[in-house]
RNA sequence: CGGAGUGUUCUCCAGCGGCAACGAGAGCUGACUGUAAAUCAGCCGUCAUUCGACUUCGGAGGUUCGAGUCCUCCCACUCCGA
């Protein structure tokens, strides 16, 4: 089973400071879960993914690691969790981001999918049972339902026939998920998604839909994917308001640190995101006290420490000078600083917004840190 | 001393009568939200927000409506031969 408990919910706001619990151990939230397309968060040891970033959980894909390294590899391995060597809880995405992403290289059908593969253009065909399959083989804790993930751009017409389209998938999905056992004997979740893209009738109905499924968890999808930010914010709130208070809620795919803060305000307790890892690798730091382009010239003489305040041993060790110069060099290292560093802001960043919901005074920290956190250094 | 060749905007390199001058690199800046991303985009002689104006292709002359491109001389470097 997997099990949420609330330690404490915040009087003035939504925001909650909660644990999970599955087979593969705790998770406080809110939490953000870095993503881990291919099995590896780029350019991360699993030592440093654990001790250093304290990492809780992270994300596999589904569409990726089905191609690569393939589900024979994955299966013989026992699972991902062996595969990769990471004992923590993980989540998978279930390719439901690919169908937005690769939109150019697949066909929506009723039945599924048909994707070519962006490796080598060949052609996968992706229902929402083939998919449940995967994510068994696969064997994350978490599971997430095949849906599509409509640009946020969509007009009502084309939102209203995606989103029929997900609540027939997410009933494929169950249905296979409850015919399915687990295949390496811990317990597995499904967790369904809202879609709705940015019309609330449409997210009111789906989370209504889903709130009546009495899931392990639920998430919400097609958001931050180029709709208006306070559109997403308003989103949040309706769907919100209707899934169930005593089960995770899971924002995908988002966001800014601003984004996490508003989202945690809103009542949500999980987040994804590649934005540490990817801008990181091109050179954005996060702080507390704003972005910093590690590439400009003006660090080239600065030798302070990355970030005073950083958690991560990188942030002392290493200084704004000699991370420039990395970054200058295309050394690998500067990747790897990079990552490591905004990670651990990204898990000191929900860490600290779990301390202030406890200590009661979520709020105004929040107010702050968003001021602070949309600056650039 | 004789012969052959080369000198282009930070670097390398194209250019063979209409050129502010191809391409690459470097440099500067920006973007990135369930990862087709160690990626992508813009700028990159000076001035102007735009039209555009101005100054450039080792140096000095010349031919031409027009010269980085043709001619003459000079300078520098490279290679070959004594």
């Amino acid at each position: 089973m997997l099990t949420f408990h609330i330690d404490k919910a915040d009087e003035k706001c939504n925001a909650r400071a909660g644990v999970i619990n599955t087979d593969h151990g705790s998770i406080l939230t809110p939490i953000f879960m870095p993503v881990g397309t291919l099995g590896s968060v780029k350019g991360v040891h699993m030592h440093e993914l654990c001790d250093d970033i304290k990492a809780q959980i992270i994300l596999g894909n589904t569409y990726h690691l089905y191609l690569r390294p393939g589900l024979d590899v994955i299966h013989a391995a026992g699972g991902l969790h062996k595969f990769n060597g990471f004992n923590r809880p993980m989540l998978t995405d279930s390719g439901g981001f690919q169908v937005f992403s690769l939109s150019g290289i697949r066909k929506i059908k009723p039945e599924g999918v048909e994707f070519r593969s962006h490796i080598d253009g060949s052609r996968h065909f992706f229902s929402p049972e083939g998919v449940m399959d995967i994510e068994r083989t696969i064997g994350a804790d978490i599971m997430m339902a095949f849906d599509e993930c409509p640009p946020g751009t969509s007009d009502f017409q084309y939102a209203k026939k995606s989103l029929a389209l997900t609540e027939q998938w997410l009933d494929r999905c169950i249905r296979r998920f409850n015919e399915t056992e687990p295949l390496y004997g811990y317990h597995q979740a499904l967790f369904p998604i809202v879609q709705g893209c940015t019309f609330r009738d449409l997210r009111q109905k789906a989370a209504e839909n889903i709130a009546r499924l009495g899931a392990e968890g639920n998430a919400i999808g097609g958001l931050a994917v180029g709709e208006p930010t306070d559109v997403m914010y308003e989103m949040i709130e309706v769907v919100n308001e209707i899934l169930p208070k005593d089960k995770p809620r899971y924002l995908m795919g988002v966001g800014t640190p601003q984004n996490l803060l508003e989202g945690i305000e809103r009542g949500i307790d999980m987040f994804d995101c590649v934005m540490p890892t990817r801008n990181g690798r091109n050179a954005m730091l996060f702080t507390r006290h704003g972005t910093m382009n590690m590439k400009n010239k003006k660090w080239e003489m600065d030798f302070s420490p990355l970030d005073e305040e950083g958690t991560s041993y990188v942030d002392t060790t290493y200084s704004k000078a000699y991370l420039h110069h990395l970054f200058k060099a295309q050394e690998l290292l500067a990747l790897q600083i990079a990552s490591i560093h905004n990670l651990a802001f990204y898990l000191w960043l929900v860490g600290e917004a779990r301390q202030h919901i406890i200590a009661g005074d979520f709020t105004g920290w929040k107010a702050k840190m968003v001021e602070e956190l949309g600056r650039r250094i």
